[in-house]
DNA sequence: CTTGACTCCGTAGTTGACTACGGAAGTAAC
DNA sequence: GTTACTTCCGTAGTCAACTACGGAGTCAAG
């Protein structure tokens, strides 16, 4: 640790860490982050530390993690707890990949559509229009 | 159309759309549904048309559109503005491509991570948990 | 003609992840 | 030592798409 550690303000880690102050403050109630003490009539200061955590939310986040998952990997941080996080893991992976083929199948729908349409552009009605009308994508009800 | 058109009750539509009566309430104040006139001291009754409003409002939801989006695919259901259309579908065509993209860019990182976790079950700290703090995954500022 | 379910309607609550506001106190630059 | 930004803190607002609630009126079965 050098001497200069903890050294930011809690608007310098919102830069370090490219994220809004709001959302550190909302992260600290959530309980995400830890506030450092407060020295008497004085501000907090924040370090190295705190971008790395900042860091861990924002990439899980970015894995499709929700703030209470993140929770929970966060309990899971100590690395005693392999297999619970990889379980974790595992099934958001189950969840992306189920995320994927829903798009892939929406994504040639889409592109059917976008192509039927500008094969008959004198067509009354458009197909792209119609196709809406039928219902047929994927799976009707789509649960998690 | 049959004599015993326009008989359901909004209860019956919303079985028969597989869509709750508050979400059926919802669109008709959005005004993605129109509301049958109501008799004179009695209620109003639903049709095929109903059936079909829904399905097109849920199909294009499938497909990623916003019930705002719907709209705007709504007032150009009369068929005459199917470059407006086809330019619409083309955007959502386009956003969901990138939605695909970044998925599978995590779920790249994240079956990576898990095989790393089950490939060093002993290991002191989990390759899953610490992979999360380097902050890797694609762009940072992603927006759309 | 009385139940009990359903409809109508406006308004209010939910969820998730922030974002904004307002006023007081701390801090930095000049 | 005045000015102008920051921090602190609690509370409240935002967004999308519902979902729930409460009380009054309506309908169908028995
Ligand atoms: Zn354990
Ligand atoms: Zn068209
Ligand atoms: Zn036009
Ligand atoms: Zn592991």
């Amino acid at each position: 640790m050098s001497v200069k550690a903890n050294s930011m303000t809690i608007g310098g880690l919102a830069k370090a860490a490219n994220v809004n102050v709001e959302t550190i403050r909302y992260y600290q109630r959530r309980g995400l982050l830890s506030e450092p003490k407060r020295p008497p009539g004085g501000i907090r200061r924040y370090g190295f530390a705190d971008i790395d955590r900042l860091t861990f939310v924002k990439t899980a986040q970015q894995l499709g993690f929700s703030l209470d998952e993140i929770s929970d990997l966060l309990r899971l941080e100590d690395g005693t707890h392999c297999e619970e996080a990889s379980a974790l893991a595992e099934h958001k992976l189950k969840d992306v990949r189920e995320k994927i083929e829903r798009l892939v199948k929406i994504e040639e729908a889409l592109s059917e559509m976008v192509s039927q349409c500008h094969a008959q552009p004198d067509s009354i009605a458009c197909p792209l229009i119609a196709s809406l009308h039928e219902g047929g994508i994927g799976t009707k009800g789509q649960r998690d």
